[in-house]
DNA sequence: CGGACCCGATACCGAGACAGCATTGGATCG
DNA sequence: CGATCCAATGCTGTCTCGGTATCGGGTCCG
């Protein structure tokens, strides 16, 4: 699990589509693809249905986004707060 | 920023020392030590004081901790949720 | 029907990241 | 002042990961 690998999820997700959340996040189709598959093979469950018009969302699949968007959220909140914390804090 | 720094940043946290800490990740100092150096030159601040003793906590990296455990929390939490909506859920 | 097209998945390769080993440099203590 | 304990750094081999090219399947239109 990482959170590149979430990233590209929440792209996947959000975009219903493989190749435009690849140019969304300056990579190509095929890593994006693995990430998918990484995280499917991790979690030992589909996350997408695969159509001929691109990538629906699963139940499995809704779960995880609404913990991923937090996830992000936290990441960058955190972030924020600990560069506050080092140079204005001071 | 990746989840293995923040795992690596909590437990030399918790043990105000990277050689304990390494052991705890299964993990050999040099990196581990690499890892607190990253975050600290991504957040652009100091996270711990470098004493004889030890790393002891500075402001910022206190910060950093409750939210790093927020989000290793967190994360957990997607997976355990996410498997079972993918197995249990059927 | 059959070819063009659009989709994600896979094979392969080269560059970069990363862990481990060995060593350094600095500070403390006996 | 030598021994010791700490984190930091130089170096090397490996493994990860992204990009290019290609595949395989499904759909749509002529």
């Amino acid at each position: 699990m990482s959170l590149t690998y979430i990233q590209s999820f929440v792209a996947v997700a959000e975009e219903g589509h493989v190749g435009r959340a690849a140019r969304k996040l300056h990579l190509t189709q095929p890593p994006l693809s693995r990430h998918i598959l990484a995280l499917e093979d991790e979690l030992g469950t589909r996350l997408f249905e695969r159509t001929p018009r691109g990538m629906k969302l699963l139940p499995a699949g809704e779960v995880l986004l609404s913990h991923a968007r937090r996830i992000l959220a936290e990441v960058d909140m955190a972030i924020e707060r600990t560069k506050g914390a080092g140079t204005g804090g001071r």
